[in-house]
Formats: C-alpha cells, sequence, structure tokens
DNA sequence: CTTCTTGTTACTGA
DNA sequence: ATCAGTAACAAGAA
C-alpha cells in the first residue's frame, strides 16, 4: 500500500538510478497494466529517456525527453517498482520481493536501459497501471489533485478552507485525494493519533484548536515518515545498504490489541469505519 | 469455506 | 446539482 512517503522513496531512488539513461528495450510481459497502450508505450519509450520523474499524491511521473507524452504510473495497493542495477536492487514498493529471481510471475513490464539496468514493474493483484498521456490528459488528470501536504501551497489558510462545507468523518477527509494528495489509511490513522482525534469523528464539530492540532500532524507525520522511507518496505535496501523503514514508529495501525504508548492506560482498538481497517486509542482520542 | 487486506472509481440514493 | 456512502475490482493470507 504504498502512499505519499513511500512513492516519494522510490521517486527519489528512481530518478537517481535511471534519470538520462537512453531505454534500449521495453517488454510487455502482461498488457492489463497498460489496456490498449502496449504498441505505443514499446514506440514511445524506446530510444528515448527519463528526463525527470515527478510526484502528484500517489501518482509518479516520468517526463521524457523526446515526443509529446508523458508517462504515468500508479502502484495502487501491491504495485512495485524494482530496479537492479548490475550488482544490486536499488528501489523497492510493496514488501516481500524476491529479488533474486526478476522477472518474476507478478512482473508485467520490464525496462531494459541502455547500460544494462533494469526497471521491473511488478503487481500481485494488477490494479497498478502505467498510462501514456499528453499534456492536456495529464493537466486534467492533476487538476483533480488536492494541495501536496508537504509543498509549499499546503498552508494553514488552504486547510482551513478546505473544512467549509463538509460533513463527513475525519478518516474520510484525510483520504480524500481531492483535499489532500497522498494520504493512505495507515498515515490517515497515524495522523488522527498524533492529533487526538477519533477517526470516526465528524469534520464539522472539530474546533479551530484540534484542525491546528491536525495541520501539524499531518506535517510531522508524513515528514517523519518520508525521512525514514516509508513503512512497506519491510526487505528495502537503499543505494547505499541502509534499511528504511518507519514500521517501528507505527502507534496504532496493525497495532490491535496493543497497549497504547503514549496513555499506557488503553488498548489500541480496531474498527471498521468508511470501509477501511480504522485503528486508534479510545482513551486518547476524542 | 468465509472474511479480510486497500486506492480509486463508478454507481446508488438522498 | 451536490454530496455521502458503498460496491467493485483482484488475489492471496488467515
Amino acid at each position: 500500500m504504498p502512499e505519499l512517503p513511500e512513492v516519494e522513496t522510490i521517486r527519489i531512488d528512481l530518478t537517481y538510478v535511471l534519470l538520462g539513461k537512453g531505454i534500449r528495450d521495453v517488454e510487455v510481459l502482461t498488457g492489463r497494466c497498460i489496456s490498449d497502450q502496449k504498441v505505443l508505450l514499446q514506440q514511445v519509450l524506446k530510444g528515448n529517456r527519463f528526463e525527470a520523474i515527478r510526484r502528484r499524491g500517489k501518482l509518479l511521473i516520468f517526463d521524457l525527453a523526446f515526443g509529446e507524452y508523458t508517462l504515468l504510473i500508479h502502484l495502487k495497493m501491491t504495485g512495485q517498482l524494482i530496479c537492479q542495477i548490475p550488482g544490486g536492487i536499488i528501489a523497492g514498493g510493496h514488501p516481500s520481493v524476491d529479488v533474486s529471481s526478476l522477472p518474476n510471475k507478478y512482473t508485467h513490464i520490464r525496462f531494459t536501459f541502455a547500460d544494462g539496468t533494469e526497471l521491473f514493474f511488478n503487481d500481485l493483484r494488477t490494479f497498478g497501471y502505467l498510462q501514456l498521456v499528453t499534456d492536456a490528459e495529464l493537466e486534467d488528470k492533476l487538476r483533480s489533485y488536492g494541495e501536496e501536504p508537504l509543498g509549499e501551497a499546503f498552508t494553514l489558510e488552504y486547510f482551513l478552507s478546505q473544512f467549509q462545507r463538509r460533513t463527513t468523518s475525519l478518516k474520510v477527509f484525510l483520504l480524500n485525494q481531492s483535499i489532500i494528495a497522498g494520504i493512505g489509511n495507515i498515515y490517515a490513522d497515524e495522523i488522527c493519533y498524533r492529533a487526538k482525534l477519533r477517526p470516526d469523528r465528524n469534520v464539522s464539530s472539530l474546533t479551530l484548536s484540534e484542525k491546528k492540532r491536525l495541520f501539524n500532524a499531518i506535517q510531522s507525520i508524513l515528514q517523519q515518515a518520508v525521512q525514514k522511507r516509508g513503512t512497506t518496505f519491510s526487505d528495502f535496501v537503499d543505494a547505499s545498504g541502509n534499511k528504511g523503514g518507519y514500521l517501528p514508529f507505527l502507534k496504532v495501525y496493525g497495532r490491535e490489541g496493543e497497549r497504547c504508548n503514549r496513555c499506557g492506560d488503553d488498548f489500541i482498538e480496531k474498527i471498521k469505519h468508511a470501509g477501511r481497517g480504522t485503528h486508534f486509542c479510545a482513551n486518547c482520542q476524542s
């Protein structure tokens, strides 16, 4: 479940490894993730190169040196972008990657670069996708996203304005990509915990000081998670051989039944809210 | 066998 | 028209 911090980690690593390298070959092993663009993908990418790799929310945007298209990659829940340079793994995605035998049964696309570097797009559940878009289509797509929570435009003023006329729960609010881009189920729960607010609380009842607490929690949780190189890379190793991992810092997600390590009195509850597993401490959060 | 996992969208109902 | 809630998608784990 790559969310903003995981996608950002992949973006940084791929930028470091792939930028400017000529794309020698693109193999489409299974076509579902690119629908009807199989031929176009090869036409556009072969002989091309990535000029920049950007991110909007959980969406990766690959700017190409030549042609009118931009490549988009969304990993959805189980997508991976595994990069192999001769001698090591550089970037990951979903955990449990068997890096000893790529491509594996979940590899859908394989890129080969001029220097022998390889990039594998793997996806167990095939919800993720690659898509070539024109500038107009890209603009359309990006218009639907809210502000980047770690960007300069994410101000308290912008944040407070998003509560106007909304009556939904805090959890749904945080997961809404058109309000804030990039938060998923794990960080939504962690942000609520940090802000001491119940995820099932209706946002219309939040006071100004609670909204300010939330604003600060969003930034601090995501900043720290990016710094720790995300949560989902249990066997991820970066270019320097260091393991990343926000996993030990999780306070509620995946900790149901365990004691809250803030109040020490209560146990972490797990409920189903808005169709999602939702974790919180009923003692700390209100 | 059933239930659970989640990002996004299409659909439904108010 | 607007908005909120939910089913659906997929495939594997428990």
